[in-house]
DNA sequence: TTGTATGCGTTATCAG
DNA sequence: CTGATAACGCATACAA
């Protein structure tokens, strides 16, 4: 079984290839080629199971119909989630999706995406890691469409998809205190990027707003080292003198690993301490009762951040759009 | 900034596009090409910041040095972590890897399979929707490298990476009986595939063995409505005049969804009804006592699917080997 | 209504 | 030691 090309349905009709060509692809309006050859070309093509080789289309027509998405991590819900709904807008677009992972490290993102533009996808979608803005500063510069989601970059000139970090959380927090929740601890990845900032931020001020903040209820965990960190980090909270009552978690993961982290100590949720979760992770739908979140809408990112890059990919040229979906919370 | 090419570094240093070539694939093997030439070159390259273009590559070359994953659904952990390491083994192996849904839809995969063939994939690893053996029967027939996970068709002349789904059943299903779990339930996917059935035929001789056996044991939910089915079938069985004691839920999505209805009922895992679990999902660990699953070994079923295709890939021989990977029974 | 020629960026072959 | 040339499969301007 050899490959076949437009050459080979060409040569055993006995015309050009590019007739074939020209029906093959929809373009023989004006009576350009006889309905009759057409027809013949077309049964061939199906006779032979032709598929055309988008490697050499892509070559010669200067674009791949391809873009490169880049998550920190495919195996996380959050960005299996997201590249599922691109995947489904990019392929109604006519775009495949190549998905690579950063792990969240930086280096691993430079390396994708240098193969990712070896492979010429005609635009990126990015979850940036942290200290990537000299990266993406550099895709910038090579004039190369892309879109961040998720997280982003306030002072770079580049497109992005992001939630309203900053007031949900504030409202979030709000509701806590609202409730009666005088006391209560943020746990976030340490790290110092813009999105998590900003969920930080809306932290702290709810609890300045109702004079309730203390710089301790802010507590850090590290990616690598989730499980190990938040258990001592809730350790640390339990023991406390002034006890706390409810805990904002910053991310899925962390609510996960938070909650998991509870419960192993014993600790009844909503009984003994309320918690905020960033998320519908699977934990809180296990809960007899409902377990307040924050949620994202993550189909809208994904199907705002493809818009966003297509018509970049299309116009040909990099526009600087900022967006700032609402997410939802969840009680 | 205009796109660099070999061609741009050539003129640039007044050389042939040929040399270039050489230099950058280190091919100057025999002193082909001058330590100082070389040298230029590569310096030309780095200062341009050429990026080689596959498209041109894998067109000359006849391979892509790119494989094409296709799943059921890459928001689903299971296929998450799997495209995870599959992904990472490429990447070490020099080779990228396009993902797919198929949202186990046949039409789907066919679309997929053409997709990714048309991109010029040098091989597919890929978890069969219900039904698809004619397809994979004819991505055979074109002699593409192959190679099935999770699923397998026991008929098909092709390579696949399996777990002994029939036997971890058996034993799992036999450590409820010893425990004195008599009246215990099975709730599978209502489709017909080759794992699922084994995995329903290891509960079920287990059963028999034990003459414990009874068909109306056997529940089936559908993928398309998943929660609702459950509801019905786990309140089926809470109304039994017999007394369920276990469930065993056949897969990890199945695990969730009935772990979460038994708790929305008000049933107390372990204490009212002990359950058995398919992989370590979240809910599992949320328990505060040990909830026995099966656990797959995802990591090594990625790196044993992938040294099959590229064996075939390389060797360019299409080889049936049928792997079954060991799973393992945690309690 | 159809065919020919050209070039996309690369590599391999063969000359020089 | 290096350059010219052809070819991979396709789309398009131009010729017939």
């Amino acid at each position: 079984m050899k490959k076949v090309s437009l050459k080979v349905i060409a040569r055993e009709l006995g015309v050009s290839a590019a007739t074939v060509s020209l029906v093959l692809n929809g373009k023989n309006k004006n009576g350009r080629v006889s309905e009759e050859m057409s027809k013949k070309i077309i049964d061939k093509a199906a006779e032979l199971n032709y598929i055309p080789n988008s490697l050499a289309k892509g070559l010669k027509m200067g674009h791949s119909k391809s873009i490169g998405l880049i998550v920190a991590d495919i195996s996380n819900v959050f960005f299996g989630t997201l590249a599922l709904h691109i995947q489904n807008y990019a392929e109604s677009e006519g775009y495949t999706v190549i998905i690579g992972n950063t792990n969240e490290k930086l280096a691993q993102m430079e390396k994708i995406i240098f193969f990712l533009n070896s492979r010429q996808v005609d635009g990126l979608i990015i979850t940036p890691a942290e200290g990537s803005d000299e990266l993406i500063q550099s895709i910038l510069e090579i004039k190369k469409p892309l879109v961040l989601v998720d997280r982003g970059f306030p002072d770079l000139d580049v497109s992005s998809v992001l939630i309203n970090n900053y007031e949900i959380c504030f409202r979030a927090t709000k509701q806590l205190i609202d409730q009666g929740y005088k006391n209560s601890a943020f746990i976030g990845y340490k790290q110092n990027q813009f999105h998590t900032n900003e969920r930080k931020r809306g932290f702290v001020e709810a609890m300045k707003e109702a004079a309730l903040f203390t710089p301790d209820q802010v507590k850090e965990v590290s990616y690598q080292s989730l499980e190990e960190d938040m258990d001592e980090v809730i350790s640390q909270l339990l023991k406390c003198a002034q006890k706390v009552e409810a805990i904002f978690f910053a991310t899925n993961t962390i609510s996960m690993a938070g909650v998991k982290s509870l419960l192993k100590r014993g600790v009844l949720i909503q009984k003994d301490i309320q918690v905020m979760c960033f998320d519908e992770t699977d934990a809180i739908n296990l809960f007899p009762f409902r377990v307040p979140f924050i949620k994202q809408p993550i189909e809208e990112m994904a199907r705002k951040a493809l818009e966003l890059l297509i018509e970049q990919i299309e116009k040909k040229e990099v526009k600087n759009h900022k967006l700032f979906l609402e997410a939802e919370l969840i009680s």
